[in-house]
DNA sequence: GTGGTCTAGACCACC
DNA sequence: GTGGTCTAGACCACG
């Protein structure tokens, strides 16, 4: 499973991406070590700075921690989870409709559109 | 309204999006010039070089046609107009669906989500 | 049929080469009258300057005359004309081996690939 | 051999043209990497951004890959390059029957011109 | 006037 | 070091 790359926006905000992901979904849960930035750079055949400069960018929005010498985990404070996902959920749906209305579409072709696409394969 | 641009990714780029959402809006219709790459760089103030790049890429998606010496118009076609409003629904929908299960949410979920922020905005 | 211009290649050019190849077709026999740049110019739609300076090199190259107030006349030198046909006959097939032979076929590969094709359309 | 530029052709079309040639004759071999486009720039007297709009061209081609601060490489991809190699014989060729059957000779006056050439030089 | 190409030189991200 | 983007300014062909 050799995940690839976006060619137009930088590795590190990908990494940053990809890491919320998986603390929203709970693959990466409360407390959990992350892989080092030497592992992550081996399997996703990027180099260790790169991986520094998310976990650097995640310590910023304080959903993971770095403990010298022993590695980065992801925040213990559940609050800020759940806030995270919250916060997510709704900027990825306002951000959604901001942009099908700014293509033309009105509410009910919004929704009518996403039926459709749930039909098949909720 | 003097628009910005975003700095992660490429101005020309941006561009190629800005004049896709207008044609897809009707803002620009078909067989319509678009302005000269000298009067777009003047109004977004960027060089008309980055203009040009993003017209080319316009034409090579075949929703622009330049005609020498005379400027670059919206294409004719109007099949491919559709199609082009159509592809860019279905895409949307398709990765914000995509997203939000990524991050968890199920059916039910995205469609009350979706419903609870139309409501606001509709 | 709205025949079209390659983009790269300056529309003169094309020109020049659309009547050489009527002549040496035969289509446009010797002392036979070319269509005026005004007649031209509107059935290709092009600018009657650029059918003007298509005219002109041609005469350069001693294939049509210009008889000031009567029009453009393919020239009545047959000897000039058999000699362009084979000098064009010659120049196509060089330059079609030699630009296999860049690409690394052998005679055989070239000749066995000529056959090939000339089998389905002969 | 320092090898010049056509005139009527843009130049980056020509190094396009001169990329695709030396692998199709296997002088750039699967995975090799290319002179980088300050190299290429130097080596043939144009500016790097002409070589970079060349490169990009044969990216979108999908004969070359540009890895991030590595250099740009041929694919690796075999069955691309022998496809290529083919892709172009045949145009080649089609393109060489179709202009000489456009003057007139048909298809035996092609093979004999053919036989008379490669006696000379094969 | 239009788009298309090219240069020179700069800055950026990535390795 | 690599490719990618951008600017400023130039020249060309075409209408």
């Amino acid at each position: 499973m050799t995940e690839s790359f976006n060619e137009t926006q930088p590795i590190y905000l990908q990494l940053v991406q990809k890491v919320i992901m998986q603390i929203v979904r709970g693959d990466l849960k409360a407390g959990e070590k992350l892989p080092s930035v030497r592992e992550s750079g081996t399997q996703f055949k990027v180099n260790p700075n790169t991986v520094q400069r998310a976990y650097a960018d995640l310590e910023r929005l304080t959903v993971v921690e770095t403990r010298r010498g022993l590695g980065t985990f992801v925040t213990e404070d559940i609050v800020r989870l759940n806030q995270l996902r919250e916060q997510l959920k709704h900027e990825k749906i306002d951000t959604f409709i901001q942009d099908m209305k700014e293509m033309g579409f009105n509410s009910n072709e919004i929704k009518a559109g996403l039926y459709e696409h749930l039909g098949d394969k909720s």
